[in-house]
RNA sequence: CGGGGGGUAGCUCAGCCUGGUAGAGCAUGGCGUUUGGGACGCCAGGGCCGCAAGUUCGAAUCUUGUCCCCCCGACCA
């Protein structure tokens, strides 16, 4: 992409309303903008990170058997009255009257729906186990919205909710989302510790919280320093092997939020007690038949007597993931993308555009990388260098690819990395190679 | 919802107390000088001072109402 002809509105200034570093970052760096409290349009570079965040949990989801469907935003009161959330939800709920003066409701979840979708469907034990999800846009009216696209009130969420015979098997599916918000999380650069938590408004009484620490985390967490250390991903097994030995394990390393910890009972050392914040990016759940139950949900059992389906539901909040990710990796001068989430691979610096030799050498870079399928933002502004550094510093691309006439004079451009500020003068060859293996 | 702060140019803000031709910096457009880490000079464009009513000869400024935004608290993916 030429940033010449993208829309990539960065601010100097920082808007007075941020109050948070990624809310500030996101803002600068040109990735949202506010339409209402709480309420975000996501600019392209703010959407190319979003979608890039939504099919890596897709592609975990995929990878642990959940099946992918879509599920409406806008949902009928009637279904909420059945499960008796309708009144139980509160204020929370945006509530929505139809030409007809129907009740309906956006979305803040959709246990509900999927309830419904499947009782008609899934009939016979022999068509479980089932773990479904969606990624959708969701609605909670929150009392006070802040920080940016971390506590927003539409926010882009995926849930997924699996369906099983018996507690056994909604246990095993359990741990198989356990495993997966594991992988997804680690995947994006992130380290996300599960704690034991309390099930909150949806009920249940198996639930944990995925949660990441970052300086300016919203609740103090607690957990062993294991878990700092601990590679994930070398340690997981296959979703098809047996996950018990790897689930008693990870849940047997000490972790929990400001509201489970006591001190006093706290079984580690203080040496090994790492004290944090905290910002949850994901929610586990097993809650039975709360909503199989008053919805009907019952499929034929072995026996040929019906059995209520035990339900699980896991949520990953994907919009702010993009803003726990800048939390978890900034500096001064502005975001530091992991590579796996980030919205180009590589920026590349034309430093003076009109140029013939800068122009010629940046067209023929920036040829080869798209040929090479490598994603990368060509600044061929008409602007000074210093804009074009501090712009690409701000948004955070891993790799800037400088081309300047210092450099083309001794037959070099300079490769930087952005994460450790580490510049290489290389021939175009070998810059290319880099970026390209 | 309780408590606090605020809405003036695209952005950051001054002006309001004490009513009298609407300002600065940055950004934008033009010209010139610059050109490897957010350049400099000159010129120009840009405003229903959130909205409505009131007081007044006269309101960005005072009064009332209303909408919106931000912060602290209880609530939360």
């Amino acid at each position: 992409m030429r940033l010449s002809a993208y829309f990539l509105p960065t601010l100097k200034d920082t808007p007075t309303e941020a109050q948070i570093l990624s809310h500030r970052l996101m803002l600068r760096a040109g990735m949202i903008r506010q339409t209402s409290a709480g309420i975000y349009a996501w600019l392209p570079l703010g959407h190319r990170v979003l979608r890039k965040i939504e099919q890596i949990v897709r592609s975990e989801q995929d990878a642990a058997g959940a099946v992918e469907l879509l599920m409406p935003t806008v949902q009928s009161a009637e279904l909420w009255r059945a499960s008796g959330r309708y009144e139980d939800y509160g204020k929370e709920m945006l509530r929505i009257r139809d030409r007809h003066d129907r009740e309906m409701l956006y979305g803040p979840t959709a246990e509900e729906v999927i309830t419904d979708i499947v009782k008609g469907t899934l009939k016979s034990y022999r068509d479980l186990p089932r773990t479904l999800y969606n990624i959708q846009w969701k609605f909670r009216d929150e009392i006070r919205p802040r920080f940016g696209v971390m506590r927003g009130r539409e926010f882009l969420m995926k849930d997924a909710y699996s369906f099983d015979l018996d507690f056994a098997g909604a246990k095993r599916a359990y741990q198989k989302m356990f495993l997966a918000y594991l992988r997804t999380f680690a995947r994006m650069g992130i380290r996300a510790i599960p704690m034991k938590a309390d099930s909150g408004p949806i009920g249940g009484d198996m639930s944990h919280e995925f949660i990441i620490l970052a300086d300016t985390g919203e609740s103090a967490v607690f957990c062993d320093r294991r878990w700092v250390e601990w590679d994930v991903l070398a340690s997981a097994p296959a979703y098809d092997q047996d996950l018990e030995p790897f689930f008693a394990d990870a849940t047997g390393i000490y972790a929990a939020t400001e509201e489970k910890h006591n001190p006093d009972t706290c079984p580690l050392p203080a040496e090994q007690l790492v004290t944090a914040r905290g910002i949850e990016v994901g929610h586990i759940f097993y809650f039975g038949t709360k909503y199989s139950k008053p919805l009907g949900a019952v499929v034929a059992g072995p026996d040929g007597n019906p059995v209520t389906l035990e339900m699980g539901s896991y949520g990953i909040g994907v919009s702010r993931l993009v803003a726990a990710v800048i939390e978890a990796s900034h500096d001064d001068a502005g975001i530091i993308w992991p590579e796996s989430v980030a919205p180009f691979k590589v920026g590349l610096i034309n430093l003076k555009s009109g140029d013939a030799a800068c122009d010629k050498v940046c067209a023929d870079l920036y040829d080869v990388l798209r040929t090479a399928q490598v994603e990368v933002l060509y600044d061929d502004r008409e602007e000074r260098p210093g804009v074009k550094f501090a712009d690409m510093d701000l948004i955070g691309l891993p790799w800037q690819l400088v081309v300047g006439p210092r450099g083309l004079k001794a037959g070099t451009v300079e490769l930087k990395n952005r994460a450790t500020g580490e510049r290489l003068e290389l021939s175009q060859d070998s810059a290319l190679e880099r970026l390209t293996s």
